[in-house]
DNA sequence: ATGACCTGAGACCAAAGGGTGAACGATGAG
DNA sequence: CTCATCGTTCACCCTTTGGTCTCAGGTCAT
């Protein structure tokens, strides 16, 4: 999934926002990968981006945000809080085992973060009608208009089908999964985020799969 | 995804409002950080709001909100509101019943309101803690800027006190319960909406009450 | 060796970040 | 209405940063 380099500046980056809560510049990248000049680092980022780990606005300066990290952080990297979670202890006999958190999503997340369950969540059945449902924890800021905010967990009733307006998983490209609100437009289908800092999306059908529809929001207060 | 400036003005910002429960203006904010100009302040802001951290009203005084912190808020200030979502595992059964709801809640709802249970919520146990909890169906859009949208259920833990920047039920002279962000001011109690459009209430610590602590909120899409 | 391909080096440029000062406009209280 | 407060915008300036382009050196398979 990653190169050596590429997992290399994603850590690095991780480490200086974590620290700094400032995300470094591409000089500053450089010199920590003890290169002379920028234009590797341009091209690392673009892959990172392009693989969903990394999101950026474009021509902002510092405007990066990990995404997610490598499958193996290993490197000295104190968990992320949530890599403490231990799923195994569930067995109680009851149903109520809650259903699985997937990943988190956001602009630019791939289709493996769907594979992955990161955690469980209890979710009370009356909000879940019949069919295979999923959570996921939404990553960023796209869905702020609509009441969505960054840590929320959204409730997924998996489906292949949605009606123009709804709110759903999609599967662009099959490389990235988001949520988002679909727009029926003719033949070709809109995307769009209820955050004015992000564009509406336009595809062919053909390039746009529906993996599910949003049925409820949980949301926990410390 | 910050700049060291932007993070500095987002700290301090957050800062006055967790202090004051008012935001500062665009002079405070130069002083603050040194400048000799508003207009940079100016474009700080607007540089916040387009990478999702603050929101504002146009042309209203003092009419900002943080949204979220960078993710070092370094400056000793870890409480970083709701941080990560972190699944617990999952307790025994749930007490088969869920818990009550027990009234519509806004501006100017009367107490008798929180006397009637309309209806029952399953709420998944590992978002309650110990203690009595209830629920509350969210009427109006004072409390829109931090996600709670009308028709949301909020989950609430019956208690009598809570800190300043918590979002509380608050019973007002005996007669109109709300939900409201609480700060407190010296010796006073403000009770703050998250919608510049109402005004924040600043009352004398005998003509409020605390009633309960919103911990998590549950939205069902249809 | 040859050419396709990758990566880094270095230079260049356009644009964003940020500071200043002044003028302009909207809001809200009296 | 009038006025003070406060947000908005503009012009001007310099610095920082991101994006791009070309070139030089590797690696690798043919």
């Amino acid at each position: 999934m990653l190169t050596a380099k590429q997992k290399e500046l994603l850590l690095y980056i991780h480490e200086r926002i974590k620290e700094s809560g400032v995300s470094p510049s591409f000089d500053e990248m450089k010199e920590a990968l003890d290169l002379a000049s920028k234009s590797g680092i341009h091209r690392l980022i673009t892959a990172l981006e392009e693989r969903g780990f990394l999101r950026r606005l474009p021509h902002r300066a510092r405007a990066l945000e990990v995404l997610k990290l490598p499958e193996s952080a290993a490197t000295a990297a104190p968990p992320k809080g949530r890599s403490t979670f231990r799923p195994s202890v569930v067995a109680d006999g009851r149903s109520g085992m809650g259903i699985p958190i997937l990943g988190q999503i956001a602009a630019g997340v791939p289709i493996e973060a769907l594979q992955n369950e990161i955690g469980r969540i209890q979710a009370p059945d009356d909000l879940l009608g019949a069919g295979d449902h999923f959570a996921l924890e939404v990553k960023g800021d796209s869905m702020i208009g609509a009441g969505i905010l960054d840590g929320d967990v959204v409730l997924i009733k998996r489906t292949d089908t949605a009606d123009s307006g709804d709110i759903v998983v999609a599967l662009v490209d099959n490389e990235e999964a988001t949520l988002k609100r679909l727009r029926k437009r003719g033949n070709s289908i809109a995307l769009e985020a209820a955050n004015p800092a992000y564009e509406t999306r336009i595809f062919g059908p053909d390039r746009v799969r529906v993996q599910g529809k949003l049925v409820a929001m949980i949301r926990r207060y410390s």
